[in-house]
DNA sequence: TGTCTAGTCTTGTATATACAAGCAATATGA
DNA sequence: TCATATTGCTTGTATATACAAGACTAGACA
C-alpha cells in the first residue's frame, strides 16, 4: 500500500478514481475493510452505507458490494421559486396580476389536468418584477379539488408557488423547458423583445394534478442557474 | 395513538404530514424514539440517518433533530449527455467533429477553468446529430491535466461527455440555461433561424474542474425535460 | 448581579455480538 | 450423472454498551 487513508471512504473512491475498480467490480467485503483498517465490521459497513446513498456503490446480500455503473451521465438542475430567487439575489421582488379568474376547461386544459371538459378551474396571470424590471410571465391552471381558496390569496403576499406548497405539499414535478419567442402579448408585459425560456411545470400533490404553469422568462434578462453535487 | 406504524420512518413522515412537527420543529429524540418504539436507541437512530440523509431532517449534536425547512420551493431538472438522449428516445445518433486542436488559454478562458494563462488546453467544436438533424452544437474546453488524451479520441465512437466521465470522475457539475440567438455560423452549423437554449456546463472531477462546455440546441427542435420526485 | 461550574440531555461515534437471509461452490447420496 | 444437502461467504438487521462532544440549565460562589 503506497498510501495510508484517512477515512475508509477516500480509500474506497481512490480505488475507483485510480481504476482499480471499475463499474460493475466486486469491492472489498465488510469484513475485509474492517480488518484492513482495524474497525469493527460495523464501521467499515457505515463508510460503504454512505457510498451506497450517494449512488457511487451497489450492494447484494449474498454476492458483495460492487461500484455502481455511472448512470449515463445525467446531472440536476435547481429550478427555483422566482420570488424567493429574487430575494435570494438581495433585490426587491414585486408582483402585477393581470388576470385572477375561474374558468371552464376546455379540452387541452382538460387533458393537461387530467380533469374532465367544462370543470371549474381556476386561471390567474401574474408578472414577477425584480427591481421593477419584469422577470417572470406566469400563466398558471389551478385544479379547485386541490387549492380551493386559490381565487381569494393575494398574490401581492404570497406568491401562487408558495401558497399552493402549503395547501398541497407537492410531491412531485416535471419540467419542460424550451427556446422561443412568445406571443405580442407576453413580450409586451415582459416589456422585452427578445427570446424566452419557457418553462412548463406540472406539479402534483398526493392526491393527482395540482396545477400547470406556463413561466416566461426574457432570455437576454434571466438565466436559469444550478450547482449540483452529484 | 390512534395507529400503530410499521416503522419509525412512516411515523415521523406522518407527524409530519399531519402537521403535529412543522417546519423547524424539534422531533423526538432518539432516546424517546426508541423506547416509543421499544427497539434500541442504534435502531431508531437509523431510521432518522434515512430522513437526514433524504433532507427531511436536520441534525444538531447537543440540540437535537428538526424537521427540515423545506427548501425554497425548487425542484430539479435533469440534464442529460445528448447521445444517450438520443439513442434513449430510439432514434439514430451521429456526430460531427468541426474542430479539435490545442490552444492556449487566454484571459477568460484561464479564468473560467481557474487555470493561467497562456497554458495548455483542448478546444473541440462538435455537432450532435439526430436522426441526421443538428440537435446540439458543442464548443468545449477541456483542462489537460484531468484528461491528457482528450485530443487523440475518435468522438464518432463516444462523446466527450462519455469520456471525461471515465478518465476523470465527475463530482459536480453546474449549469447556466440560456435563451437567445446565437451567432451565424453556430446556427448555420445547426441548420436554423430560431432562438436556441444554450446550456453552459462546467463540471469538476475531484481535482478541479475539468470541462467547460457552451451546448447550444435549436429551439424549435429541442426541449429540456425532466420528472423528478421530491 | 454576574460568573463560573457541574450536571443533564442531546447527537456523534465506535465496538462486540448475534442471528437472518441470499448466493454460490462443494460435497454427498441415489 | 444428476439432484440434493452442506458449508462458507456475503450483506442485512438488531441489540447492548461505552464514551466523546455540543448545548443548555441550575446552582454555587464571589
Amino acid at each position: 500500500m503506497r498510501a495510508r487513508y484517512l477515512t475508509i471512504k477516500d480509500y474506497i473512491l481512490d480505488q475507483i478514481e485510480i481504476g482499480v475498480w471499475r463499474a460493475s467490480d466486486k469491492v472489498s467485503s465488510e469484513n475485509e475493510l474492517a480488518q484492513k483498517f482495524s474497525v469493527s465490521r460495523m464501521t467499515a459497513r457505515k463508510a460503504v452505507d454512505t457510498l451506497c446513498s450517494e449512488g457511487t456503490l451497489v450492494r447484494s446480500q449474498g454476492l458483495g458490494t460492487f461500484v455502481a455503473d455511472r448512470r449515463p451521465v445525467s446531472s440536476l438542475l435547481e429550478i427555483h421559486n422566482i420570488a424567493d430567487e429574487v430575494v435570494g439575489r438581495g433585490h426587491d421582488y414585486t408582483c402585477r396580476v393581470i388576470k385572477l379568474e375561474e374558468i371552464l376547461t376546455d379540452k387541452s386544459a382538460a387533458n393537461l389536468l387530467e380533469m374532465s371538459e367544462k370543470q371549474n378551474v381556476y386561471h390567474s396571470i401574474l408578472v414577477h418584477l425584480e427591481d421593477n424590471i419584469p422577470v417572470q410571465y406566469e400563466d398558471r391552471l389551478v385544479n379547485p379539488k386541490h387549492a380551493p381558496d386559490y381565487i381569494h390569496q393575494d398574490f401581492l403576499a404570497q406568491t401562487p408557488n408558495a401558497y399552493l406548497s402549503i395547501v398541497a405539499p407537492l410531491t412531485e414535478a416535471d419540467h419542460i423547458v424550451e427556446a422561443l419567442v412568445p406571443s405580442k402579448t407576453i413580450l409586451s408585459e415582459l416589456d422585452s423583445d427578445q427570446p424566452c425560456l419557457k418553462i412548463t411545470r406540472r406539479t402534483w400533490s398526493r392526491r393527482g394534478i395540482a396545477s400547470i404553469a406556463y413561466l416566461y422568462h426574457p432570455g437576454d434578462r434571466y438565466r436559469l442557474g444550478g450547482h449540483l453535487q452529484f
